[in-house]
DNA sequence: ACCTGAACACCGTTCAAGT
DNA sequence: ACCTGAACACCGTTCAAGT
């Protein structure tokens, strides 16, 4: 209860520059408390002053990753600005891995947040989705967003410690047929980032559809 | 290293039980070494010789808990073999509030989840959509599957701690122009269990005309 | 106004020792 | 074959005290 809403101080400002170092380099589960401070030289304690808890640092990590995602030119396509929007999530992961995690980790309330939805909602509304569904279609794409980022960051897409080869051999055929009839198309996943665009076009022509029928 | 493949013994799947019953009362977070040890009366120690690792835990939770979704009927109709394991994952996530943490934290390179992932290959096959096409879709609909089930169990779709309305009404109107536009139909987000349903559906068209296209 | 020191109740894991 | 005890290097947070 200490500092829920902490001053806006500069030493604030210092503090998240040290968490989000500390992030970049050594990935979200090294930021603690302790390794903040030290890296400030400083106390522990020092800290609650300014962030108010651990779950209040971290929500102020969010927002500033989010506030860095830059916003289409809301003067180009609908179609163009989401595929706008998606890279640049892409490329704010890749570059602050830790983004997808913390994403997951804390609901998000803050406008930094909510400029990119706005936007989203802006987007589907030029494409010309009925008002009642825009909502739920963002939704529908922020899902998979966010899925898309957080199993790029933990490794779910990656190759895991046997390749697709090695892991099919061991897979029962009689239980396994439909893997086994797809072998020649497991084997080359193709790039990530290609199938993102990919997948990002079909979601287009989802929402294409939902506008013609509106 | 000490012990990678642990004998299929029956004091191992004590341990499991004694973790999946510790996620079940208190969260995947209360699921510590320590405490599953005390909550078997043992030392911590003992656990290393069954699991190896806290890491193999979780792996064998994830493999436990994937056995546990129900395979659609082979006879149904694709796409009611979607909504069926939609159901049956939303289904497993909400008995199992650590599911989808678990899933994000380590890749699914088990059997058990690999069953699931063949059904969704016989659907997208029967579907008619081409092979090379499979594995993308098969990924894009597991992906927004994995973020909505994150979503859930973290708490992002649910109410935070304003309401919509509160929360609207320190949205700058000029900045948030479509957020206020919308402002009736953010108001009332329809259940969640039925907003999935809408979802898959969308998905399910999407496939639709992806087979159609082949 | 801002920071420190000591303490409390926790973690995962290693190593040597017991039976 | 299975488990214990002691130890190491960590966590977040509270409370009283310093300047």
């Amino acid at each position: 209860v200490a500092a829920q809403t902490p001053s806006p101080d500069g030493r604030r400002e210092e503090v998240l520059d040290a968490a989000l170092a500390l992030a970049d380099e050594q990935g979200l589960e090294a930021v603690s408390m302790r390794a903040v401070a030290a890296r400030l030289g400083v106390t522990p304690m020092a800290l609650y002053r300014h962030v108010g808890t651990k779950a209040g640092l971290l929500d102020a990590l969010v927002a500033r990753l989010l506030a860095e995602i830059p916003l289409p030119d809301p003067g180009a396509a609908w179609d163009e600005r989401l595929r706008a929007m998606a890279r640049g999530l892409r490329d704010a992961a890749q570059l602050r891995p830790s983004l997808p995690a913390l994403l997951l980790a804390r609901p998000v309330v803050d406008p930094a947040g909510l400029r990119i939805v706005e936007a989203m909602y802006a987007a589907l509304r030029d494409a010309g989705v009925p008002a009642p569904e825009i909502p739920r279609l963002e939704r529908l794409v922020s899902t998979f967003a966010l899925g898309w980022l957080a199993s790029e960051a933990a490794g779910r897409l990656g190759p895991g410690e046997l390749s697709p080869r090695e892991r099919r051999a061991r897979l029962p055929p009689a239980e396994f047929p439909v893997h086994h009839a797809l072998a020649r198309h497991l084997d080359a996943p193709s790039a990530w980032d290609e199938e993102l665009d990919a997948d990002v076009d079909d979601l287009i022509a989802l929402i294409r559809a939902k506008a013609g029928s509106g």
